[in-house]
DNA sequence: CTCGAAAATCTAGCGGTGCTAGGATCGGGG
DNA sequence: CCCCGATCCTAGCACCGCTAGATTTTCGAG
């Protein structure tokens, strides 16, 4: 009688459509829309349900990051070296705004910059440095550059989007940012 | 009779009074306990006292932003050159992280990259460029540059105080990044 | 097929938010 | 002195995140 098994997946299936309609109305109006009554009349259920999947808000905030970092790690892996990795990076954070506040500007409650962290933060931290190792230039830590990079990245990303840079030049902004930051490594151009 | 001359003070003292009440809240425990029910009681009004100098929190936010921006750029301009700039702008975020807050992170609706900014949003900038704009570099605009070099330098700080990125080695990453992106224009080392 | 227990879900409500309408109170000018 | 306009407060609206407790649904045993 594995009737219990089919609760499971339907209630895996119902944890899956929380967490894409929260996504669906933050991406549309903002995070702020994304409120627990909102949120349960639209997958028509009551507010309670939600609080059988996860802790509250913030943790609904963290697993759509969660998701994020998978998504945009595997994107920043499709990309060849530190321009094209900008351009994904800067690419994702304007196509999916809400997913990104997600990740980086919201609190989800998720730890950072730690050995215990979520593996898909690692991961999409790891797919930076990857793309970037051979670009730190001589003595200089790739985590290091890593984090100078993104932090730039992150910076131009924010601001663009905040409006506090014009959006007609973002394309040159990144373009100086990487020419600048980049020094490769001179070993092994190519082996 | 100059009695109305005495209420302008007064109200005038009365709206300081706000403003840094609210500052003190936020730096204290975040803007989000800057409650327009907490406000009113500290400063002994009630509520709707607040209305009558702001049209609501959003224009508070805004107000001291300003007041920031006027700090900032007062420090900024005591900076001599792209390193000591990148310290005093860090060093002002890591202070006063409500106020940076208000400035570039929430929306205190004020316009920015516009002609028609306020002209203390723009004097920050300003004081920006004046400090950057020999290190540019042949044939790059100075305002570009400042834009991106700003941007960098948001992204270290509020990665860094979000505790995305690991404060230790924030020092290190300053370094690396001024290092890399200033550029000396080459004409008048001296004049 | 029925029935009772357990699981699932909802109703209703708590204390909080930003904001405002409308009444009370105060003080200066006629 | 008394009135009237400016000033201020009380009370309340609609919304927020969250939860206790009642209610419904579902399953499996008899």
């Amino acid at each position: 009688m594995p009737v219990q098994g089919r609760k499971e997946r339907e209630r895996a299936d119902r944890e899956r459509l929380i967490l894409a309609t929260a996504r669906e109305i933050a991406e549309q109006q903002g995070w702020d829309a994304v409120t627990t009554r909102r949120l349960a009349e639209r997958i028509e259920y009551s507010q309670p349900v939600l609080y059988s999947h996860f802790r509250g808000k913030r943790e609904i905030i963290g697993a759509v990051a969660l998701q994020g970092a998978a998504e945009m790690a595997a994107e920043l892996r499709a990309a060849d070296g530190p321009h094209a990795l900008a351009r994904a990076y800067l690419d994702f954070a304007a196509r999916s705004p809400a997913v990104y506040d997600a990740m980086f500007q919201l609190d989800g409650g998720l730890a950072f910059a730690s050995p215990d962290s979520p593996e898909p933060l690692r991961d999409a931290f790891t797919a930076l440095v990857e793309n970037l190792e051979a670009s730190a230039g001589e003595g200089v830590p790739p985590g290091l550059f890593t984090e100078v990079f993104w932090a730039a990245l992150h910076g131009l990303a924010t601001l663009t989007r905040a409006g506090r840079l014009p959006p007609e030049e973002s394309g040159r902004r990144v373009d100086l940012l990487v020419e600048r930051l980049v020094q490769p490594t001179l070993a092994r151009k190519s082996v």
